[in-house]
DNA sequence: TATGAATGAGCATTCATTCAT
DNA sequence: GATGAATGAATGCTCATTCAT
């Protein structure tokens, strides 16, 4: 790679960084294509040198960061002993980077097919994980007999809700934080069996 | 109603159609009032004389649905009907407007403030028939003891889920009917005590 | 004149007195035809077969509205004594109907020229009377010998500028109120010999 | 400067002299921006690359006169001049825009409020100069025991009063021109002292 | 390769006036 | 004579994209 190249790539790096960091502020849909160049310190026309358009933009940006999300969920998956620790480990790491996950819920339905695919697959993995510890717990009479991909989309869905809609349930600090507990609590609850048919 | 009343009347019924009609297409955020009149067949200015603003008309057409779900539930309520059977014919009524509420829950994080406020209000009063309804099950210990707000919360936010993301989950027809009737089990397990637990 | 005749001239004569209103509160190029209409309880098109146009409707209003203020100052003239209480008679009065004045001050120039003319034709009345009381207070050497006409145009332009800027200067309540002491003791001390001089 | 920005420079201040004749012809509510990109043979859009909003064009303006304005009068006090030739200095200056300051004392109590303030803070400069010569005066004991600040907005208001309707008192040339002798000499007159109360 | 000035289609809302009823 | 629904031109501002330098 001569000069100009790596030239080439260094501004190509700066612009992903700077629209990373644009995108987690405003989400995409709110950002601009001169803002984020105005941001990089470099032109705005040299933006569209790099990337076509706007949406090849985001493609790429997000497709590095799932790859972190991805490995912290690895990371997560692996360290949890049971169920309730998993989601709660699980909730921290959404806490960490809600403003990222917040964007993402909100934005999902407007991204590119392609990109929406890449985020949902992403998705589905932590959502296995949970789906396999559920079972067991059926499995060895600790939870009750539910039906296991329906209480995974529930919570899936409740915590995606409380994302999407963040600004409306809070106006500072975090709706995880703010909702974990009665997440935690409740999907246990709901999960497990009663009290007195446990106690027979 | 003599001949002008009925004129206007036709028009503003006109314009909520056509309106609905665009919204579904391209969602209320891509439809432009010039767009809808145009469709419409009528001037463009002719629009803000039956509709204050763009806002309002998303507003009344939303009014419609609504009053009718919540007039049919709050009549399930009088009759004493239980919960899964008002969980089905709310989840019916979802569906038979299913593009248009499947809108609503992909756009409503882009809303300006107000109209967020607004539909969100709407929507709170038919989550109030549900709470309702589940309080009075605890209480007479059909349900189990949980935190109904955090149940009716995960009600909602799963709907909504399935809503925004319909485009993922299917391609054609409705995901409130594919996911009908587990939605309607999982609620019910979920909510219901153990067998075991009752017996003893 | 018979019913139909008289119900016309009714009708005439509440939209005048309501666009008059109107103008007052809101200053008549802030006041749309439709407002003056249902402010009246009548058609907004009726208006228009009334008076041609916007323009001729605010002709026709200051119109008789002038002749009120005219009759306002001939007693105002008649009453005062010398030249002081003159000008606090004045600012009294101006004080009354502040709000239309000060709507006067800052539309004038955007009146139609007949218009204009009777507006500036009223005011050059009350203009001569303070013309001529200084006039005669030089001469018997109470006054300063100054240009009369200046002075008089100092006056006038002075509570023009206070009365068309009235918003800027205060939030709420009257301007002639909160600048009526520095007004008349200003010009006063301007127009009165000085102490010195008068003690030698 | 290289052909780029001599470029930008040169659109910039087409726009600029192009609006100040319309801002003249029309009043600055009466043009449209639009109506200035087209006079200037460039894009709408391109208007707002150079000036926020139409508002900002209006300042700038106005800015480039009164810092001119200002200087000059900076200028003679710092050589200690009278308050007579300042006086004569600044209606120079105002007759030679004449139109553009007729335009804003007309328009200004219609102006949206921000703009107002930032048109009246630039004022205040011009003004302060004024008050500053006269409070020194004043102490010298060559000009009369007066308030201030009363007599400076007497001043402004009476040249406001000329500039607002420019209209009516001529039809052609400029009331500057016509009545800054009668200005000059009463406004001195009233502010210095009587010659017999000196003589003493 | 990089720049950044220029483009121009797009948008919600207002309001005096008209005209069919 | 009165009505009031309908008209449609007009307006300030945004932003992804282009292209001459």
């Amino acid at each position: 790679m001569n000069k100009r190249e790596l030239q080439k790539q260094k501004t190509r790096e700066l612009l992903l960084k700077t629209a990373k960091e644009e995108f987690i502020r405003n989400g995409f849909l709110n950002t601009t294509t001169a803002q984020i160049a105005q941001s990089a310190g470099i032109a705005h026309g040299t933006l569209f040198l790099h990337f076509n358009n706007k949406n090849t933009l985001i493609v790429e940006i997000l497709d590095t960061e799932l790859d972190l999300i991805s490995a912290s969920i690895q990371k997560l998956v692996a360290e949890a002993a049971d169920l309730e620790e998993m989601l709660i480990l699980y909730l921290n790491m959404l806490q960490d980077d809600e403003d990222l996950f917040s964007v993402l819920a909100r934005e999902l339905p407007f991204y590119p097919d392609e990109l929406r695919r890449m985020i949902l697959f992403r998705d589905s993995f932590i959502r296995s994980h949970f789906h396999k510890v559920i079972k067991a717990g059926i499995k060895s009479g600790k939870y009750r007999s539910i039906n296991v991909t329906s209480a995974v989309s529930w919570l899936f869905g409740t915590i995606n809700y409380y994302l999407s809609l963040k600004n409306i349930f809070i106006t500072d600090g975090s709706v995880i934080e703010k909702f974990k507990t009665s997440i935690v609590s409740t999907f246990t609850t709901l999960i497990t069996c009663d009290q007195g048919a446990n106690n027979e």
